[in-house]
DNA sequence: CGTGAGGTAATTATTTACCTCACGGTGCGATAAT
């Protein structure tokens, strides 16, 4: 088969990326299929090409709203009209139509709790799947032990759906993320197609800051110095809106404050005018960039700790994918981690919670305010609520189970921890955490290994170019960015 | 744990100093139907 002529002809690309070919062969010969791929190398034509070349629907299962949006947009840009997203965007009378017709639709991208409504798994039953592709896969295994519980559900909707061929894509993964997604999706030996996280033109950089307040001081220091666009990163959404005030007052740039607090439409308006240059800093929690495809961001702050090493990764590697250098940088102020582990905390029940929990004979939906949990310690109670056990032994069951994944949470925290305070090559602590070999030397790699800030700094081109490109110009630089983009990155196979 | 808001006392009246307390991130769907 000629892949890279049909390639040429569907969507235009001349050639493959690292890893799509091989990736698309291995579905073709109905191997189940495990990809992990770098961001931005263009994961989605693994399964959308190969959905062209077999008989059936192509189920694309997404963890978001906005990003399920923006891809059917794309595809309905190059021209695929039958696409739909099963989601709850849609009115009851469109999903009505489109559930009466699901058969007709080469792409379906849905939820997993879509997935978890019987009566869609029941219309989805009825057609022909010819593959079911989880996107991000690794939400499996980071969200749906509490988050998204629906997330673990979803080796039992393949096998409902007859266990079609299935394709798992993901772009940070540890070996044992890796086992957990092929585990809970019920995948037997797939083949793996498993490709370096490493991104060379990113250095990263960590700063220990005495104190609270001089952090602001290094961060704002930074935020004007620094080359822009960029992304800060903030584990609180009260301390986003306040940087991203203090920002503007300062007459620093076009920063703007992005997090979950913020309406739908405002979100989607700022992420726009970042991705248009409007605006030039991002002050973000972490529900900021999954999908956001934006070339040229040269720098992204950490104000504080991310919970784990994958959340720090993604969250860097949203820096310089146009393959320009591009700067990570993290401060570190001493006992930082308290923060996060408050955040882990929150997460799962107490021994309080589960004892009064295996007690209340209420209404399960009146329990979580009864007891005080937050949204996913009530998730998780009712979760495993199932456990049919006497009070005292189930409370003693769940709480083994809830202390193990709280030492889970705890533990890769303290990897973020160890990272951070290291004073080894911080490329190579990354790359060892993913079970890679360390970095091959390169010269702009970390503040360990010699770093030069000031190359990232923007007086280094005296007033820079970005001020003088009209908007009509950068939507334009945007368009041919979707279409051709190169990728100076290596990729090396492990 | 560290921050910020809000309260209270202090020996003079508006301000300061100190105390206590709450808070801290991520998203789907949301009625019923086969």
């Amino acid at each position: 088969m000629d892949l890279l002529s049909f390639l040429k002809s569907k969507f235009g690309f001349s050639a493959f990326r690292p890893g799509q070919e091989e990736v698309i062969r291995s579905l073709l010969d109905g191997k189940d299929t495990l990809a992990m791929l770098a961001t931005g190398t263009g994961k989605s034509l693994c399964y959308q090409l190969p959905a062209y070349l077999l008989d059936g629907s192509c189920i694309i299962v997404s963890p978001l709203l906005s990003l399920m949006q923006d891809q059917t947009e794309q595809m309905k840009m190059r021209g695929e009209k039958s696409v739909v997203a099963l989601n709850s965007f849609l009115t009851g009378p469109e999903r009505e139509a489109a559930l009466a017709h699901l058969g007709a639709f080469k792409f379906i991208f849905v939820s997993p709790e879509m997935l978890h409504n019987r009566y869609v798994l029941g219309k989805l039953k009825t057609i022909r799947t010819a593959l079911f592709a989880v996107d991000e896969a690794h939400c499996i295994s980071q969200w749906g032990h509490d988050f998204r519980p629906e997330y673990l559900n979803l080796g039992e909707v393949r096998k409902q759906l007859g266990t079609p061929l299935t394709l798992a894509l993901t772009a940070t993964a540890t070996e044992q993320v890796r086992d957990d997604i092929c585990k809970y999706l019920g995948l037997k030996d797939p083949n793996r197609f498993i490709y370096s996280v490493n991104r060379p033109n990113i250095a990263i950089k960590i700063d220990r800051i005495p104190s609270y307040r001089e952090k602001e001081e290094k961060l704002v220091a930074y935020a004007k110095n620094l080359q822009k666009p960029g992304i800060i990163y903030f584990s609180s959404k009260k301390a986003a809106e306040e940087m991203a005030a203090r920002l503007r007052q300062e007459g620093i740039a076009e920063a703007a404050a992005y997090h979950s607090g913020i309406d739908q439409e405002q979100r989607i308006l700022i992420q726009q005018q970042f991705i248009y240059g409007q605006i030039k800093i991002i002050c973000a929690t972490s529900a900021f960039g999954m999908g956001v495809d934006k070339a040229d961001i040269r720098f992204v702050i950490h104000f504080h700790l991310p919970l784990q090493m994958e959340a720090y990764l993604q969250e860097i590697g949203r820096a310089g994918r146009d393959g320009l250098p591009s700067i990570a940088v993290l401060l570190y102020t001493e006992g930082d981690e308290r923060l996060p582990l408050q955040l882990i905390e929150a997460e799962l029940p107490t021994d309080a919670q589960l004892a009064a929990f295996s007690r209340w004979k209420g209404d399960l939906k009146e329990a979580g305010a009864a007891l005080g949990c937050t949204e996913p310690q009530l998730r998780f109670l009712l979760h495993h609520r199932v456990l049919n056990l006497p009070e005292e032994a189930w409370t003693r069951e769940v709480a083994a189970i809830r202390n193990e994944r709280m030492a889970y949470k705890r533990r890769k925290l303290k990897e973020m921890v160890q990272m951070v305070r290291s004073s080894s090559c911080r490329r190579s602590e990354i790359l060892r955490y993913f079970g890679e070999p360390p970095a091959a030397g390169n010269e702009a790699c970390c503040d360990i290994c010699g770093l030069e800030t000031a190359l990232y700094e923007s007086n280094q081109k005296s007033g820079g170019t970005l001020e003088t490109v009209p908007a009509w110009e950068l939507l334009l630089q945007d368009l041919f960015r979707k279409g051709e983009q190169k990728w100076h990155e290596e990729n090396r196979r492990i």
